[in-house]
DNA sequence: ACAGTATATACTAAAATAAGAATATAGGTA
DNA sequence: TACCTATATTCTTATTTTAGTATATACTGT
């Protein structure tokens, strides 16, 4: 994979988002929607983006499809998240407050009862 | 300066010579052009995004035109130069050789007496 | 088979980016 | 002043990227 590719997919803020949630856990379309508050459409058009340049992988579990990073994650993606979560600008603040989302959203599933996909939850040992 | 500004600016591969190069040290206008042959009107367009943007900063020395990078260089950028330098793929080893011509080109000037602006060859000791 | 939920795709319109030719500016030198 | 070199800008056209609406598919439960 060239580093142009990564740029050019990270350079949108809202994959580079998906990425940095994706990189804490699996999550499935409807997840995603909620946290990053966009169309189904447009979340389902960038998830397919990164699906095919091999960035994620996707696997379905009765009507959900679950998102993850496809193994192994790209070297200079997981560089620049890294450096990303420790810096100051606003969409470092971001991605800061969509893991603590991301955080409430599981203990929220969890609480209600609310159906969710196998791997979400278990990735925050849920469900 | 917003991480998104930085990958949409490095996305672009020319772009991101440039800025590879200029880490290394100031070069004036023409001679990034014979480094990444390319037209007058089109490296004079990057440069011009770059410093727009806020990465590059740019002096006169004559009828040269000396771009050298914004101090202080930007974070993200710096780590991902140091990230691309040691990694692999076309677009790596694709600067790892513009640093040798850079090398190769400070070394011809030096040779044979061509004019160069004043920091261009200060930064190898050449002028 | 039918209805409902989750997700993907196709098509179209709008917006942003890039590419090239021509032209302009700025400084140096005869 | 007139000419030369280096560089920047303008304008036009082509290409790519994004956004939205409508529609399709895949699975689940009745």
């Amino acid at each position: 994979m060239e580093a142009s590719d990564i740029y050019k997919c990270i350079a949108d803020t809202q994959r580079l988002r998906i990425l940095n949630l994706l990189e804490a856990g699996p999550l499935c379309v409807c997840h995603l929607q909620e946290l990053l508050d966009v169309t189904q459409v447009k979340m389902s058009k960038q998830l397919a983006i990164m699906k095919q340049l091999g960035l994620l992988a996707s696997h379905r579990e009765g009507t959900w499809m679950v998102y993850t990073l496809e193994e192994p994650t790209d070297g200079l993606l997981l560089s620049n998240l890294n450096y990303l979560r420790e810096a100051e600008c606003a969409e470092c603040n971001q991605l800061q407050r969509d893991l603590l989302n991301r955080g409430k959203l599981i203990l929220r599933i969890t609480g209600n009862g609310e159906d969710c996909p196998e791997g979400v939850c278990q990735s925050a040992n849920c469900c």
